[in-house]
DNA sequence: AGATGATCCTGTATGC
DNA sequence: TGCATACAGGATCATC
C-alpha cells in the first residue's frame, strides 16, 4: 500500500526523469472516462517543469498552467516499461531514452488526472491536507492543536491525513505502538507528552522508511520494479497473534475506520 | 460540523 | 476441482 514513502521513492525516480521533458500525448488505455482520469488530453504539449509530492500525491506542474496528479492508490505502479495487463494511462514524452511512461492499477483506486495548477478543489483529502511529517511545521504543538477537542479514535484521525500528510495503515500502526497509544484512544485525551511522543515516533518510522525505500508487502514496486525494504523493520503493522517485541504480549486486532489494526494490549494504553 | 459507515475494485487466500 | 466467502485499504460520499 503506497503511503508516503512509497510515493517518495517513486518521486525520486521521476524527478530526475521526468523533469523538462514534454508530453507529446497522455492517453487512457483500459479504463473508462471519469474524475479519476479527468482532463488528461489537456497534458497534451505540455512541459513537465518538476516532480513534486504532497502526502501521496504526486504533483507536477506543466508548462501552459495546469498541473499533472497522479495517486497510486492501493495497487498503482509506475513503470518505464509496460506491464503485462491493467494498464490505466500511457505517457509518450519527449526525448530519446525512455520514452514512455505507464500507469497500472489494477483495482483501480489510484488517480492520474490534469487540474489548473493549485487548482485542488476536485481533491478534498490533498485541498485539506495536513503538514508534511519531515517539514519544520510538523511539531508537537501542531499535532497537538490538531487533535484537541476530537472524540474519534487517534487511528482515524491519523488516517484521515489532517493532522499529518501522508501516513496510512501501516505506519499509523507503526507510529502508535513506538508512542504507546491504543488506536482506538480519543484523539482528545492523548497528553501533550504523548501527542509529542507520537510525534516523534512519525518522524522517525517515516525517515527509516523513505532510506528503506518504503515497504514491500504485496503490490507495491519502485519505478525500475524493485521492491522496499522496510517489511523487515516492521513492529507492529499485521502482526496481530505474535508477541510484542517490546513486551511479550501477544498483539490484537481490531477494525477501525475499516481497516485492518493490529495493537499490544499491554503497552499501547 | 464532526464522526461513522458504505462504497469502489480485483487478486489472493481460505474453507467446504 | 469448483464455488463461495473473506480480506486487503487508499479516498470519497452519504448519512447521521
Amino acid at each position: 500500500m503506497p503511503e508516503l514513502p512509497e510515493v517518495e521513492t517513486v518521486r525520486r525516480e521521476l524527478e530526475p526523469w521526468l523533469t523538462g521533458r514534454c508530453i507529446r500525448s497522455a492517453e487512457r488505455r483500459d479504463a473508462p472516462p471519469g474524475p479519476k482520469y479527468a482532463n488528461l488530453e489537456r497534458a497534451t504539449g505540455q512541459r513537465i517543469e518538476s516532480v513534486g509530492r504532497r502526502g501521496k500525491f504526486l504533483l507536477l506542474p506543466l508548462s501552459a498552467g495546469d498541473e499533472l496528479i497522479e495517486h497510486l492508490g492501493m495497487t498503482g505502479v509506475i513503470s518505464s516499461t509496460p506491464p503485462p495487463d491493467h494498464l490505466r494511462v500511457e505517457l509518450s514524452l519527449s526525448g530519446r531514452s525512455k520514452q514512455r511512461l505507464y500507469f497500472r492499477d489494477v483495482r483501480r483506486f489510484g488517480r492520474f488526472l490534469v487540474v489548473p495548477r493549485g487548482d485542488y478543489r476536485s481533491l478534498p483529502t490533498l485541498h485539506h491536507l495536513g503538514p508534511e511529517p519531515m517539514s519544520d511545521a510538523f511539531t508537537a504543538a501542531a499535532l497537538a492543536r490538531s487533535l484537541a477537542g476530537s472524540k474519534a479514535p487517534i487511528k482515524a484521525l491519523i488516517m484521515g491525513q489532517r493532522p499529518v500528510a501522508g501516513v496510512g495503515n501501516i505506519y499509523t500502526d507503526e507510529s502508535l505502538w513506538r508512542a504507546g497509544i491504543h488506536p482506538k484512544r480519543a484523539g482528545g485525551s492523548i497528553s501533550k507528552r504523548r501527542v509529542a511522543k507520537l510525534r516523534d515516533a512519525i518522524v522517525e518510522v517515516i525517515g527509516a522508511a523513505i532510506v528503506a525505500n518504503g515497504t514491500t508487502l504485496s503490490d507495491y514496486r519502485t519505478v525500475a520494479g524493485g521492491t522496499g525494504g522496510y517489511a523487515e523493520q516492521l513492529n507492529a503493522y499485521g502482526h496481530a497473534g505474535r508477541p510484542c517485541p517490546r513486551c511479550g504480549a501477544t498483539f490484537k486486532r481490531a477494525v477501525i475506520a475499516q481497516r485492518g489494526t493490529s495493537y499490544c494490549p499491554r503497552c499501547q494504553r
